[in-house]
DNA sequence: GTCTATATTGGGATAGAC
DNA sequence: GTCTATCCCAATATAGAC
């Protein structure tokens, strides 16, 4: 029963927002009364609180997984774009959760979303350095490199409600998720690609 | 007084949301009460469909006039790009306005975003298809290309406050709006520069 | 664990005095 | 135009029966 009501109230919020979420609607939801629901959580900002917090480790075991995988260059940065994209497809509430948390300045309810995700993004930036350092990416601003890739992923898929219209298609139908995942692999490779004449770091094709 | 109330109402809706916006809460921004404000405005639907319209007319009339711009490929692309993030920086609150009504369809009160913006998208995708076919620009999906720069510039002012705790500093500053500015257009640059060989369509420089 | 009943608060909206 | 007073309703939360 608390699964059922951490996974309805995750949906709802993510739709509705917090305060266009009422524990009325998520107690029907799942076939229960209000009070029903209290039992289980103390409050709806702590039921709120789960659902962050679960959403949160899930999101870091596999980011951390993505990280682990092996290789450098441009193979490494494409392989975990694409886990990054799939844990947003793959996801779809959660990625409307985030977006509504990281509108808000990400300080919610002592939620510190920064704090959490700063070490990860430092990471990567010093990754992203050392490869331009040795040559196999071309010298950019590693930060604004991620937070596009961060927008230009993320936005896809919490704002597919309105890229629905944009396309006249569903943003989130296979076909169209395969031809975003090119369509932003194929613009880094090319940001990312050493000046022509470097010979040591020149990037291997596409992939997929 | 009406005008001070569609200032304070834009300015919370923006960052608090529908939901989270009291009545009470703009009034006491104007220094009224909430009844004072009801002979404004009918009711709070009828103020937020104000609040929306006037966003949207101020939106497309400088819109209309950046996309009047003269000249072809690359110029007129960095000039309209360089238009729109400065529209966003402009009006913050707008933007994330924008980006709570894309995350919920945009179809809120009646008021049809989509049909709203898809003429001027459908424009941008004809003229992109237009220069590509021209061989000023790389054949690539020209509906992606302009949903990563939307998500790219619109998502880098939305997010804001949780960028401004990812880089440690204030990211609607000057330098770094700058700084954000060329960032994105270098990409585009790369992202839709013919492929080396063909002569008739090399691009010109940055320019800024 | 779930419910009914209830306390309490806050928000939207109206009536009517000034 | 602004206010006080009031109505109505929805929402969070608690008490206590089953």
């Amino acid at each position: 029963m608390r699964d059922q009501i951490l996974d309805e109230a995750t949906e709802l919020f993510a739709r509705q927002g917090y305060d266009g979420t009422s524990l009325n609607d998520i107690a029907a939801g799942v076939g229960i009364k209000r009070p029903s629901l209290l039992h289980h959580f103390p409050s709806k900002d702590a039921l709120y609180g789960e659902v962050f917090e679960k959403m949160l480790s899930e999101w870091l075991e596999r980011v951390e997984d993505a990280i682990a995988s092996p290789g450098s260059g441009w193979e490494r940065f494409s392989a975990v774009l694409t886990s990054g994209f799939d844990l947003f497809v793959d996801n779809p509430a959660y990625v409307r959760l985030m977006r509504r948390e990281a509108l808000e300045g990400g300080d919610r309810l002592g939620i510190d979303l920064v704090g959490v995700v700063t070490p990860l993004f430092d990471a990567a930036v010093d990754w992203l350095e050392g490869e331009m350092a040795a040559g196999r990416f071309r010298a950019i601003d590693a930060r604004h490199v991620l937070i596009t890739a961060y927008a230009s992923l993320l936005g896809y898929v919490s704002d597919a409600p309105f890229i629905n219209g944009l396309i006249n298609d569903d943003a989130l139908a296979p076909a169209a998720l395969a031809a975003r995942r090119s369509h932003v692999l194929d613009l880094f490779h090319r940001a990312l690609a050493p000046e022509s004449g470097t010979s040591a770091g020149s990037l291997t094709s596409l992939g997929s």
